[in-house]
DNA sequence: CACAATTTCCAGTATTTACTGAAATAACGT
DNA sequence: ACGTTATTTCAGTAAATACTGGAAATTGTG
């Protein structure tokens, strides 16, 4: 690991580390920390240089990094090599990576639980299971469409339900004890 | 696979599959599979049997899944085996689950990241590293309390937030409108 | 406390995943 | 179209992870 601070080879490092736990290898890690911290687009040469990887290695972990979105591959003129930076809206990041997530590794096991749920069974054990199928189905279907549905929310609103917190409980009840008249107007109890 | 129907058996295969997704392996997927789809508790041997694992195997399987607090585990009168069940409350395990993420996946992270904005750094190229770093700082802290917070709400404040979707967006908007008097009545503009 | 039943640990092996270097392919300028 | 530079692919190798069988430890029982 050449001519980097030891501030960004801590994250960098850091990050190699975690991979594993997100579902990624050290490299890929390795790869995206450099790219978040560095103030510039780097090529793959660089990338390789500063984090010790063969070139080819680096070429995967570019384009793992872009089947994610996480990276952004642009052009510099009068170089013919390709550069890469990460996005610099951490909203942004956080965005699509929960969406990313959500493809991989939630998408498959709805699909999954929506055929198991609306197979004919007879047996008492089965008809159990699929009692058991059912609820996991209707939870996850419940938090992903709500996933969904914040996601359109600009990032202003976002931030304000998060600072909300728990508060957000009073919000419901006050909304409960609303009426909504016809005309529009909205009348406290 | 022994004695499991049809039904069971594409359940516990889909969780092996995304086990490794999901950061765990394949056999600690199937055996909370089979477990989460059981009508009873099932002692050690009972899963071995069921999914052709080695005894030593799902030992350590079901240690994991201890270690996430997934399973329970229970003893049968006149029986000096060890009975294992998965909760059957899917809003409690959804939690326990992103609780037990939280801690091994984002935690770490988030002390790494405290530690390097307070770092004391001259080098442009670090004062850039250490505003990102900030940024995703401040992004994960907030993200992460407000997880936290979320926690202490009760399910049914939880489903109606979520059923609410992309329309708690007009609820914040109405509460921007509201004035809290002073007396505690609540006037909508 | 000794015995049997049960669970855990661990060293060795198998399997999977990650990484490299070299060769093939593609992109560009002249 | 040709030569040069950049990128990707891929087969082989290295490393990490998962799994097994047996031995050791633990637990419960008479």
């Amino acid at each position: 690991m050449k001519n980097l601070s030891s501030l960004v080879q801590s994250f960098v490092l850091h990050f190699g580390e975690m991979g594993s736990r997100w579902g990624i290898n050290r490299t890929v890690g390795q790869i995206y920390a450099l790219l978040y911290v560095s103030d510039r687009p780097l090529n793959a040469d660089e990338i390789a240089e500063a984090l010790d990887f063969s070139r080819s290695n680096v070429s995967m972990g570019l384009k793992e990094l872009e089947s994610w979105r996480l990276v952004r591959l642009q052009h510099l003129p009068g170089d013919r090599r390709e550069y890469f930076s990460a996005p610099e809206d951490v909203w942004m990041i956080f965005k699509t990576l929960a969406e990313e997530r959500k493809k991989r590794e939630v998408d498959p096991t709805l699909s999954m639980l929506r055929d198991a749920v609306i197979t004919e069974v007879n047996d008492p054990g089965d008809k159990f299971a699929q009692q058991r199928m059912k609820a996991m189905h209707d939870l996850i279907e419940l938090v992903s469409s709500w996933f969904t549905d914040v996601h359109k929310l600009d990032q202003n609103t976002l931030v304000q339900l998060m600072k909300l917190g728990s508060k957000v409980q009073k919000l419901l009840e006050l909304k409960g004890k609303l009426k909504i008249v016809p005309d529009g107007k909205k009348l406290a109890t």
